[in-house]
DNA sequence: GATGAAATCCGAGTCAC
DNA sequence: GTGACTCGGATTTCATC
């Protein structure tokens, strides 16, 4: 095996067009597939067919709209950190099951550090973090300490990749 | 002024149907007009309608392919808690500033807590980020601390908003 | 193996209602 | 809000290099 390779059967290395592809779609995702062609000078048919492949063999990992929070009643985000009891295989598994269920986790990360987890939460507002404070984090199995960072300020948010 | 506003003018309330229209473009942003209709059970003009007026009200803030960050030598994925010398208005103003050409950074949230910011950022490797580090971070204006978490396994990346 | 041109089909966008 | 109509893009086919 000489590169890393995902679900999908094997990746092609991606010359410049495939890449500028993926660029103009990062920036705007509803582009036309004319639009993205004329923009990266290919014919309608050859942009067509490398755009599949980028998604075929999951370069892209999908398209999405991003829903302006507030207008769900989601206006509030707080992260937190967790630390586990004992670092053990088993306390990580049982972490993460227990938190896979969570739909107001947006984000979870396995750190190195002085926390074991980093948690992304979006609530509608303090009082709801408080219920999910009392009723999920604090019941976490194997959880020794949970750290808690409102956000009063979201500076940068889910910007491009650079490439 | 009663509801929170963005940039647009003004923004009408969501009701059942535009809110299924956000949930289906969330989980997939290339749906084509004729689709989300079916989906919603309303006319393809009604819907078309309803979705433009939902970009134009700022409840889609846009859409956007994910590009799978190995793909294009991303692999990396660092989170960093910052200490600021002073919590003054300027001290806040000048590190966000500063932080605000780095492309590598994916996000940045002023919080509250024991740190003062927290970082996401994306490098090739573990080299890069120590390049970064030495080049960027603590050159930083007015940091006392900078805390390094390296991710080790993204267990949630990205979910979606739960309405 | 890749490409681009042409040809078909279907959805976007706009109309009247 | 719906239905219909037009135009342009998506997708396939095919010849070509």
């Amino acid at each position: 095996m000489k590169s890393p390779e995902t679900k999908e059967s094997f990746m092609t290395d991606l010359d410049r067009i495939d890449r500028a592809i993926l660029r103009h779609l990062q920036a705007d995702g509803r582009l036309t597939n004319a639009e993205i062609a004329k923009a990266v000078n290919v014919s309608a048919a050859t942009c067509h067919r490398r755009t599949q492949r980028l998604f075929d063999e999951g370069h892209v990992v999908g398209v999405h709209a991003r829903v302006n929070p507030a207008s769900v009643g989601l206006g509030t985000l707080v992260m937190v950190g967790v630390v586990l009891d004992r670092s053990t295989p088993e306390s990580f598994a049982e972490l993460e099951a227990a938190v896979s269920g969570m739909t107001e986790l947006l984000e979870c990360q396995l750190v190195a550090g002085e926390f074991d987890y980093l948690l992304k939460i979006r609530v509608r507002d303090i009082g709801d973090f408080n219920a999910l404070h009392g009723r999920m984090l604090i019941a976490l199995p194997g959880v020794r300490q949970i750290r808690t960072f409102f956000v009063l300020k979201e500076v940068k948010e889910n910007a491009p990749l650079p490439f």
